[in-house]
DNA sequence: TGAGTATGTATCGACCGGCGGCCCATGCTT
DNA sequence: AAGCATGGGCCGCCGGTCGATACATACTCA
C-alpha cells in the first residue's frame, strides 16, 4: 500500500493520541492494545510505530497531558481564592480531578516503563510542577520558614494527597476509602495545617532548622 | 508423564510461591511468566494451573504474604516503646519495610485484577488489618474523639504514609521524594500529630463532631 | 505373602488466540 | 520518475487449556 496523504503526520499523531485516550477511558488498559488502536483510526498496526517509538512512549505522552490538564485546574482553582481556602481547594480539586478521569489516572500510577530507569527529563519535569501550586499556596502560610522546610512541606503534602486520591483510585485498595476519599483529603489538609501553624505559632516563628522531632 | 511425587502438593505449592517470590525480587513483575516459574521448579507450565487457578491468583497469594509480614513488623515495632514514639515508629517501620521489598511492594501497588471488581474478601481484610496498629496508636492521643474521628484519622495518616512510601518506590514518580522519603514520612507523621494535638488543645478536647472545617 | 493387574491422577507439553514490535515490498503522491 | 508513507505478514513471546501419558497406589488372587 501507498501513500494515503488523507492526514498529516500531525494529526495523525493526534489521531493517534485521542484514540488510545478514549480506549483508556472506556475500558481501561487492560483493553490496550496496539491493533485496537490501530483498528480505531483505521491504520495498521505498523504505522503506530512510526509515530511512536513504542506504546510505552505513547502512553507517556498520554499521562503527560493528564499532568498538564491537573496542574492546569490547580492553578485555576486557587486563582482568586482567599488565601487560606487555597490548600483545602487544592487539595479538593486534585480529588476532584483523579475522581474524573479515574482510568486514566490509574494508568499513571501503575504505568511502568520496563527496565528501571529510563523515566525522560521532560516528564519528571512535569512531575515537579504539579508541586508549584502547593508550593505557591504555602508560602504564606510559611512566610518565615527555610527555602528548604517550605520546599519540604510541599512535597509531604502534595504526596499525602497524591497517597489519598491514588488509593481511593485503585480499586484493590478501596475498601479503606472509597466513601470517603474527600473527607480523608478534608482531615489530612486541615489537621496538617493546624500542625504547621501550631509548630509556627510556639517557636514564635516556624524555626529554620529543625523544628520538629 | 505420569506422577512424580516428588513434592506433595503442599511443598510444590510453596515451591511455586518461593520461585515466584523470587523471580519478582530479581527482575521484577516484569521477567515473570508462568514458563519462568515452571522452568525455575522444574516443571512444566501446565502444573502451575492445577495449584493456582491462575497468574493472579497467584500473586494475590504472594501480596498477602507480603501484607502479613509488614503488619507483624508494624505490631513488633510497638511493643515495649513509649506511647509517643509509637507513631513515628509505625511510620518509619513502614517506609524501611516497602524500601526492603521494593519489587514486591510495587507489585501490590500496581498489580491490578482485571475486571473491575473481584478482589476477594480475604485480601480487603488483610488491607483492613494494617489500619489496626494506627488506631491502636492514636487511641491514646485521641481518647477523648468520637469513635468515628478515631477511624477516620487512623486512615488518613496510614495513606498518607502509604502514599508517601508508594512514591518513593515508584521510579516513575521519585525524583520528588527519593533522597527523602524518610525525611518527608517524619514531616507528616509530626505535623499531623501536632495539628491534632493542636485541635484537642483548642476545644478543650477534640470535638466528637465536625472538628475541622 | 508377593506378584500381577487395574485404577486414578499428577504431570507434561503441544496447542490456541493474541500480544508487542519489526521490516520491507508496495504503490500512491508529488 | 522517484521517494516515502503505509500495510500487513512475520517473529518470538505470552497466559491459559486439555487430552495423552505414565507413574504410584490399591486391589486381586495365587
Amino acid at each position: 500500500m501507498g501513500r494515503r496523504s488523507i492526514h498529516t503526520q500531525e494529526e495523525l499523531r493526534e489521531l493517534i493520541i485521542a484514540a488510545t485516550t478514549s480506549i483508556i477511558d472506556e475500558v481501561g488498559i487492560d483493553g490496550l492494545s496496539a491493533r485496537e488502536i490501530a483498528k480505531h483510526i483505521g491504520y495498521s498496526p505498523g504505522t503506530l510505530y512510526n509515530m511512536f517509538e513504542n506504546l510505552d512512549d505513547l502512553l507517556l505522552i498520554i499521562e503527560a497531558r493528564l499532568l498538564d490538564d491537573l496542574r492546569q485546574q490547580l492553578l485555576e482553582a486557587i486563582t482568586n481564592a482567599p488565601a487560606h481556602e487555597q490548600l483545602p481547594l487544592l487539595a479538593a480539586t486534585y480529588f476532584e480531578f483523579t475522581q474524573n478521569h479515574p482510568k486514566r489516572w490509574s494508568l499513571l500510577i501503575e504505568h511502568r516503563i520496563p527496565g528501571d530507569h529510563p523515566v525522560p527529563d521532560w516528564y519528571e519535569d512535569k512531575i515537579s510542577s504539579l508541586l508549584q501550586p502547593f508550593e505557591e499556596v504555602l508560602d504564606p502560610i510559611l512566610a518565615d520558614a527555610s527555602p528548604e522546610a517550605r520546599r519540604r512541606h510541599a512535597r509531604t503534602i502534595w504526596a499525602g494527597i497524591h497517597g489519598l486520591t491514588s488509593l481511593s483510585t485503585a480499586n484493590k485498595l478501596a475498601t479503606i476509602t472509597n466513601h470517603s476519599g474527600q473527607v480523608l483529603i478534608d482531615d489530612l489538609v486541615m489537621t496538617y495545617l493546624a500542625g504547621l501553624q501550631s509548630s509556627a505559632r510556639h517557636s514564635g516563628r516556624i524555626a529554620p532548622e529543625k523544628e520538629k522531632r
